[in-house]
DNA sequence: GACAGCTTACTGACCGGTAAGTAGAGTCGC
DNA sequence: GCGACTCTACTTACCGGTCAGTAAGCTGTC
């Protein structure tokens, strides 16, 4: 029927871009392909067509999430560890701005037992990622000096992870966690509190 | 056919209470009435004559947690901040161990904008009640001198609340988050890392 | 006989998923 | 240049299962 050229494999990508936000503000079970199909002006077999199970689907966003990622961490790697830090609070604030979504890592590790197997499996990848990320600048901060911590890098990592993470999904219901948060992490790696003035590039 | 009295009554906190792993493990929107009825050997109808909607299950639940939350803050009233902090800590353990459930808040606020309007104003006035506990620890901690942080009670409370919040979610994946956030928030707040050895009465 | 506490039996909406058909663009031999 | 064929990207029309929710009937207790 209409083959338009100029859409021509544009359709997986507005599904793909549409299931991201319903997933990231209402998470991946209350995410159905009717939603998605009504949005699009499609019919819901079109997005099985695109993706035959609802699962497809989900290790789709995963892994796409997984290849943005990566490509930010490496664009990242020649910035100094304030810089890094700046950039990642930055993503949590792009979330949050973006209709009070939350991060991908909170909607799959709150969903965690309830998601088919491939997609923990992808859920577990990517979340070793954003690990990784947050220990390589607490890391890297005490490493260049411009951050003072107790403890290990590994450890001080672990903390800004998870503390972002919880304020970012809490800053639905107390709007004012999200920026306490962040200054109160600033406060303890010993950075003056308008550190953070500038912004940066985030995906 | 079974109006056993022994069970009056029963069936009512029979139901919250399977209601409530199920809803701990896997979130509102994936819990529905039939699993409840299947584990509890009735019949679907028997649910909704208890809890004529879902969202009176979901409200009843909240509450449940608020009474017992409020009860439990009561009772450490007495204790000092320490003792207190180790009580927090204790509860998050308690869930992990309990097949890897999460915090009430976490499921709460990832899942808040696909909540039915009702639950949203229970889980406000929940969250509220746990964010000032938090930040009541932190500011008597600081008044009996036994913790030392940066700024205000009020954000190292929010930062306390956030990080063991995102951290029972992580440790879903990454088993050694709950262990590594709670020992690095001990050296944020100068306590000496076997601070927590001792155990402390958890609702 | 009134009531609590269920049951059986049902409804309509929605869920993910499938099969078969089709329009249109591209490709092929001739 | 043209018809035949193939492929992509859908559509229509279903499927069985599950969802929350309801009405009416039954049973044991007071």
């Amino acid at each position: 029927m209409k083959c338009d050229p100029s859409a021509r494999g544009d359709t997986r990508r507005k599904i793909l871009d549409l299931a991201e936000g319903l997933f990231l503000s209402r998470g991946f079970s209350a995410l159905s392909y009717q939603q998605v199909s009504k949005v699009l002006g499609v019919r819901n077999a079109a997005i099985h067509y695109h993706f035959p199970h609802k699962t497809d689907l989900g290790v789709a966003l995963i892994q796409r999430y997984r290849r943005r990622f990566e490509r930010f961490v490496d664009s990242q790697a020649e910035l100094g560890a304030l810089e890094q830090l700046v950039n990642y609070f930055e993503l949590s604030t792009v979330y949050f701005s973006r209709d009070r979504q939350i991060c991908p890592s909170g909607v799959l590790s709150t969903e965690y037992p309830a998601l088919p197997d491939e997609m923990q499996r992808e859920a577990l990848g990517f979340i070793g990622q954003m690990r990784a990320w947050a220990v390589a600048i607490a890391d890297k901060g005490r490493a260049e000096g411009c951050m003072r911590y107790p403890g290990e890098p590994e450890a001080m990592g672990l903390l800004m992870f998870s503390a972002l993470q919880g304020a970012l999904q809490l800053a639905r219901i107390e709007p004012d966690m999200l920026v306490a948060v962040k200054a109160q992490i600033c406060r303890l790696l010993d950075l003056p509190p308008d550190a953070l003035a500038a912004g940066g590039t985030t995906p």
